[in-house]
DNA sequence: GTGAAAGCGCTAACAG
DNA sequence: CTGTTAGCGCTTTCAC
């Protein structure tokens, strides 16, 4: 069933019909009403590959996962993609995803953008100073950011407010009267880690608690390195009485280490955890305070309209900038000094 | 830069122009070498959307991620997306990822099929009974299978010899001086650990040894379930000596419950894993014996081939049926009797 | 308010 | 071997 047959069925030009469905004005009531219905009827669907062409966009937006190497399901990369679908589909947008080539990200962009086979992007897991966001600026592509870098003006994207979580954590465990904190953080060339680093920096002095250099390690977004750096920490001559970690893979690792040692977390040694505990995680009989960014602030579907917006190019930039706040949930792991 | 200005260029009609990108024959050599050579100087990159247009066909494979509830990362869905899109980069197909709707993952399916989105699909995860693969075969829509299903015969799908596997630890287990030897696995609906759990059984009949219900727990395809039904066997009577773990996510928590538990493992209880451990894990200190299925087999590149046979419609059923073996990657977590 | 006709960029008969 | 021509299915001027 095409446009064709349904206009001849209706005895229509294929123009009016047309008209009709796309919800255009100079069609008159009485009309629309037969053409949607016969449209139903006959299970008309539209050939979204001959619209693309005649309108010029492809309906879709590509997001490009890098495959590093030995790189491992994100979470984070999954339940983006999850939400996202799910709201594209709402505006009739496509999802396409690609992989990094070896010849690097970059290239994938240019392939997908020259190959006309997206309208724009999603760029996650954004970097401080990333280049895929030089190269789609310039380039003068739409695309939507997951995540800021350190000069967030003059582009689009959704983020939560980093700084504000870490802030919260600090506050929380200084009102319980802790006053050694210690920070295990990924890599500060992630945005995300870098704000909520700066975060806890700037509580910290604001509450004048020492900050310790000795007692920030770098551990990277693995249970692993968190694990490691949680080691690290207690084989200091002075302990913190409280630490934060600022994503959950270290963070799970990081639990672990003071379950292996024997730590009484709550007791001797509060947690608090960015993202909480991963899903599957095998510390369910631990309920961990954490930095939550809520549900309900439905990132997928935010970012859903905001792309559609952008790919519409009719648009204020601060309507495309979107900051969620996180907020704390409480649970066992931390405790009064 | 489109077909029209390059013929124009070369003083040439778009069609031999076409023809000779196209790599048809009967174009002089001669000809297509200027043109080949002009569309790479002038950057000429044919317009997908018009070409999929022209020809009927989208060029693209859809893949559905079923957002279950709380669903996780799924590191086997990723890894084999991540395989795919190189592999169909090559064949200049694109992977389109669509996420089910609540009104159900067929009727994504379908939406994608009468949408004339996808050319076909890839169907991961398939379940023993499976109906996305009974919807898509009644439909008559091209498809490959990443598993297979109770009966396998009748369409194309990419796969490993999960019995097979199963058979190799317990024959190695039965060689070490093993007799009694548990089985921990996801649930049977899954086509994978039916095979599995088949070729375990197969492989203690066929040993003499004793195929116990209550050394074989169904676990789920999780850390927590896994830890939990191991958990369960070390609390029974009577010991197993050894235990095989159809999945590495259930892997990791029974061998974190053996640690848990103080029980020395590869002594007072040997472990094989299909799949060994998960890539970021908290057990790096312990090397475990595994059943693999090998990197050299490339699954993404494999799937990406036969995927693109299929479409073609002009194929061989047993070409398109592909079962690679696994093999057993030796570790330092089972040992003799 | 409706229709005829000209594309969107490419491919594929069909002639020469 | 190469060019002419007619679509693929839809949108969109431009007339009526």
């Amino acid at each position: 069933m095409d446009l064709k047959a349904l206009a001849a069925n209706l005895q229509l030009s294929m123009t009016t019909v047309s008209r009709a469905l796309n919800g255009y004005s100079d069609v008159s009531e009485k009309t629309r009403q037969r053409v949607v219905e016969a449209a139903r009827n006959l299970g008309y669907q539209p050939n979204p590959v001959a619209r693309s062409l005649a309108l010029g966009r492809a309906n879709a937006v590509g997001i490009v996962h890098p495959l590093e190497h030995g790189d491992v399901a994100d979470p984070r990369f999954l339940s983006v993609v999850a939400g996202l679908t799910e709201g594209l589909a709402a505006q009739h947008i496509d999802l396409l995803i690609a992989s990094a080539t070896e010849k690097g990200e970059l290239d994938t962009y240019d392939r997908l953008v020259t190959g006309r086979r997206v309208d724009g992007f999603i760029v996650a897991r954004t970097l401080r100073q990333d280049e895929r966001i030089d190269y789609l600026r310039q380039a003068g592509v739409p695309f939507l950011a997951y995540g800021r870098t350190a000069d967030a003006s003059g582009y689009p994207w959704f983020d939560f407010d980093n700084a504000a979580g870490s802030r919260m954590a600090v506050e929380r465990l200084v009102e319980l009267g802790h006053r050694r904190i210690a920070y295990i953080h990924a890599s500060l060339h992630y945005n995300f880690a870098y704000g909520r680093h700066a975060g806890f920096i700037e509580a910290m002095r604001a509450a004048a608690l020492p900050v310790e250099p000795r007692w920030m390690p770098s551990a990277g977004l693995a249970r692993s390195s968190g694990y490691n750096a949680m080691l690290g920490l207690l084989e200091q001559a002075q302990w913190p009485s409280a630490v934060i970690i600022d994503n959950n893979l270290a963070g799970e690792g990081a639990v672990r280490a003071l379950l292996d040692r024997g730590v009484a977390i709550g007791r001797q040694m509060s947690v608090i955890v960015y993202d909480g505990s991963p899903p599957d995680t095998l510390l369910n009989g631990i309920n961990i305070t954490a930095v939550i960014q809520p549900a309900h602030h439905h990132p997928g579907r935010h970012m859903a309209g905001l792309i559609a917006n952008v790919l519409s190019g009719d648009y204020q930039l601060d309507e495309v900038q979107m900051l969620c706040q996180p907020e704390i949930l409480a649970g066992e792991s931390d405790g009064p000094c």
